[in-house]
RNA sequence: GCCCCGCUAGCUCAGUGGAUAGAGCAUCUGCCUUCUAAGCAGAGGGUCGGGGGUUCGAAUCCCUCGCGGGGCACCA
């Protein structure tokens, strides 16, 4: 794509963009696609930390910018509910509730004290029960508070959820053992040493399978003790989203800690007969702090909402998304709170919050304005400045829809408020190029040209989930 | 040992074959009696980690080496 935009085009273009609205840039891509992304789906034993956040804000925005572009979508949290970690969870409650330490591979953070009070005060009788109703009671009440507060932690990022997926539900619905049968008949699984194992299958088309084939590439499906792993559920969790439940394309974000899994996941789907290349698996990097790695056990971690308090859900989005996934970042506490006020998400709302000051100013000035808008009096380079970079945001949208790519649209948003904010600037410097001038005709042109900026400013933040204010 | 990600301005990062490689921060110089200065204009700052290759053309694609981060469980 290499035209010269001429001033023609981009007044016309003012004037499709301004009528449009908040729909300019929205295409028929998705074609109603049905599309599941599954995101932030941490294990609920403990509170979200910063790293998490990304994760959650990368999969919110990668969910609008498809929404945008008519796919139909589906946000999910996997709720791991009854895995190891949950049991260990479970149990470390349970031994605060009576006064021990949390066992071996336990939890030990002050929360989990905390939620042990919460429990006796709430689950009154418990003690009453068997050692492993109480333990199990105990552990749903603990699972539910935490994911109560992780839906709390990611309603504050402005991230929406539809459903909270908890993995007990496939057990009860027989996914997994479905799954479980369906690949033992195609000969994918094995037994050795007691346990049940998931061979790789995806290597036979490249020649190299046998030589690729070892048993270290296995994967237990079904422990020695005949307790199932977190692949099994996966299993039946392929089947629930892929079949059962009917999604073109599944997409996953997982941190970078888990890419290991991926070829595995995918050859697992493989097995089951989904075509692999509809899961799509995102992987971002790590967020590390600056003072080292971070670790629940240490006690070395930010928490998501620490960090949300004193930084805001804006500067937080803007942060995160401003970097494309594959980047590590390095996280200093102590900069972010420092720099907060001269965080760029406020560069690019200023500008929004200055076109409504603009068009109300001129609401004042001029409670009747002609009708259309003379588009042809915008002609000064900085008025076709903010109309090229409006014919650049289809562009910026597809491929953020094609590539999953959201950090793309941050970037773009930097760019229009630079036009606008040169733009705007005009006026300051002469009285004469103000947006609201004497003349009705002129002030309407200008006017014009505001709000196709403005609604096009609205649309990319919303996509990236930070709001436009209109004053600041 | 194997797998994934990164290496671009002093710092943090954009840029998936096409013009003289860009932005923010930092540094320096100007601009508020004005529709919002959380803004604008300008300056300095680059062997795009090294080396090969493909191409008319490479930060971008291929090979290789180096450095940094992450991962290779009957945890998830």
């Amino acid at each position: 794509m290499n035209f010269a935009l001429t001033t023609e085009w981009l007044q016309r273009l003012v004037v499709e963009v301004a009528s449009r609205g908040h729909g300019y840039g929205a295409t028929d891509l998705g074609h109603r696609e049905p599309v599941q992304v599954e995101f932030g789906s941490i294990n609920p034993t403990g509170p979200m930390h910063i790293g998490h956040g990304r994760g959650v804000v990368l999969g919110d925005s990668i969910s609008r910018v498809l929404e945008f572009t008519s796919h139909q979508v589906q946000r999910e949290y996997y709720v791991n509910d009854q895995n190891t970690q949950a049991r260990r969870f479970g149990a470390s409650v349970w031994a605060r509730m009576h006064g021990e330490e949390p066992p071996e591979g336990g939890y030990a953070g002050a929360y989990v004290t905390e939620l042990a009070e919460m429990a006796k005060a709430d689950l009154g009788d418990v003690d009453s029960l068997p050692r492993d109703e109480a333990e199990a009671k105990v552990r749903e009440y603990a699972i539910a508070v935490m994911v109560y507060r992780i839906r709390a932690s990611v309603a504050r990022l402005n991230v929406r959820y539809d459903e909270w997926f908890p993995e007990s539900r496939l057990w009860q619905d027989g996914l997994p053992q479905l799954a479980i049968n369906r690949l033992r008949d195609a000969g994918f699984l094995k037994e050795r040493d007691g346990a049940l194992w998931f061979g790789p299958a995806l290597e036979e088309e490249d020649g190299l399978g046998e030589q690729v084939r070892s048993e270290k590439d296995d994967r237990v499906v079904i422990r020695s003790n005949g307790e199932p792993t977190y692949f099994a559920s996966d299993l039946g969790y392929l089947l629930s989203r892929f079949e059962r439940r009917g999604f073109n394309r599944v997409i996953e974000v997982w941190a970078a800690d888990h890419h290991g899994y991926v070829a595995r996941l995918k050859s697992a789907a493989a097995a089951l007969g989904i075509n692999a290349d509809q899961l799509v698996i995102i992987i971002h990097q790590m967020v590390n702090l600056k003072e080292g790695k971070m670790s629940k056990r240490a006690g070395r971690f930010v928490e998501l909402d620490e960090l949300v308090d004193k930084v805001g859900s804006d500067a937080v989005r803007y942060f995160y998304l401003l970097r494309s996934p594959d980047t590590t970042i390095e996280f200093d506490l102590e900069l972010a709170l420092t720099q907060s006020s001269e965080n760029p998400v406020y560069y690019a709302q200023y500008a929004h919050a200055r076109l409504s000051n603009v068009e109300a100013t001129a609401n004042e000035r001029h409670p009747k304005l002609p009708e259309p808008a003379n588009v042809s009096l915008l002609i000064h380079p900085w008025e076709l400045d903010v109309a090229r970079q409006l014919a650049y945001w289809p562009e910026v949208v597809e491929d953020a829809t094609r590539l999953l790519e959201p950090h793309r649209i941050p970037y773009y948003v930097h760019d229009l408020a630079t036009a606008v904010h040169r733009f705007y600037h005009a006026g300051n410097e002469t009285g004469e190029h103000r947006v609201v001038v004497d003349d009705p005709e002129l002030t309407r042109a200008r006017l014009e040209l505001c709000r196709a900026a403005r609604h096009t400013l609205k649309t990319a933040l919303d996509l990236i989930g930070v709001t436009a204010p209109d004053r600041m």
